[in-house]
DNA sequence: AAATCAATCAACCGCTAAAAT
DNA sequence: AATTTTAGCGGTTGATTGATT
């Protein structure tokens, strides 16, 4: 399904439909050589002006393309491979409230951007909802039901819980699973210096911990890709399987390590009891912290009482979404 | 075996809003 | 205050690939 780059390289100007084009800025897809440039300059530099990091990274692309490129494709946060019933359904009662609202929608889904949600519904749930004879939840121009808010507002508190890429807030840290794993904060912005380059110089033992970990079959805290400094621990866990298909460059493998970790804190905290504590906890309105303090600035909404306009507006000040990129 | 169709999704485009100059 | 630049959004395209004829 990948299709394969531009064979020429990266130097050589763009062509489209084998003609070349008169401008020296590459279209198109991106090759592993612009990958591994764009990622080494973003783990060193971070992110600013996006027209600079063109410059900057030796790409002969223009910003808003690299921009893209990271944000959808490279950025280390990323979940991975498909989504799981429980993003699909919260997508699916996020879009009958917010409508085409990708990349609000995206804010909710830890780890998702809005381009892969958007291809996700119009080449999936869309046809999927045509066909069931329900088309209630699929229409963007309908008002939610009053049900419909209480289970959004569930399943954004359950996504969040069970987030790994989530904020480095305390709050988050309360629900902190009572297992040999932990959860991996991720820092408020992945544009901070010190958090890329603890990346950065974790890399080069990343692959060969995991590699050892998996042959123990088991891990704790003390072992794994630890990264701290600046920030609470980051415990990357090991991965399940070793399998490694296709080459690449080294860079390019540790980070898809990395990305990989993170989705198995995923998938190891749904695999915990953690799913059902954690609603229970939301059922029994005994939800203190975040919520409340998020109702604080909100004049104390009931769930009932909330409006589209309060639930796009508060995207940001909502305390369990904060892992959007600044 | 070849041609056609359909699905997927990475990346583009045009636009608007916000920020910078 | 006006203009330019940048960031971000949603719609759309089209290359690739797998399924079907």
């Amino acid at each position: 399904m990948m299709r394969r780059p531009d064979t020429a390289n990266s130097t050589a100007p763009p062509s489209k439909n084998g003609v070349t084009v008169h401008n020296k800025l590459r279209k198109g897809l991106w090759s592993p050589e612009e990958d591994d440039k764009l990622m080494t300059y973003m783990m060193t530099n971070g992110q600013g002006c996006w027209t600079d990091v063109a410059r900057n990274a030796g790409l002969q692309r223009c910003g808003k393309s690299c921009r893209l490129r990271w944000i959808n494709y490279l950025r280390p946060d990323l979940k991975r491979g498909a989504f799981s019933i429980e993003e699909e359904e919260l997508i699916i009662h996020l879009h009958s409230i917010l409508g085409n609202r990708w990349s609000q929608i995206a804010a909710r889904l830890p780890g998702r951007t809005d381009n892969e949600i958007k291809n996700f519904w119009n080449s999936t749930i869309k046809k999927r909802l045509k066909n069931s004879s329900k088309p209630s939840s699929s229409t963007h121009d309908q008002a939610p039901s009053d049900a419909n808010k209480e289970l959004l507002m569930e399943d954004i508190m359950f996504m969040r819980l069970n987030s790994s890429s989530s904020s480095s807030s305390s709050s988050m840290q309360a629900f902190t699973m009572n297992t040999n794993y932990n959860l991996v904060p991720f820092p408020d912005t992945i544009s901070n210096d010190c958090f890329l380059n603890n990346i950065s110089s974790s890399l080069a033992h990343d692959h060969a911990m995991y590699d050892d970990a998996n042959a123990h079959g088991i891990i704790t805290m003390g072992e794994g890709l630890m990264v701290e400094e600046g920030y609470d621990h980051y415990f990357v866990p090991p991965l399940e399987s070793a399998s490694q298909e296709e080459n690449g460059t080294n860079l390019d493998y540790a980070y898809q390590n990395y990305s990989r970790n993170i989705n198995e804190i995923n998938s190891n905290m749904i695999n915990l009891n953690v799913h059902h504590d954690t609603k229970n906890i939301i059922k029994g309105s005994n939800l203190v912290g975040s919520h409340e303090m998020w109702e604080e600035g909100h004049e104390k909404m009931k769930v009932g009482e909330w409006s589209l306009e309060d639930l796009i507006e508060d995207v940001s000040s909502f305390p369990l979404l904060d892992f959007q990129v600044e």
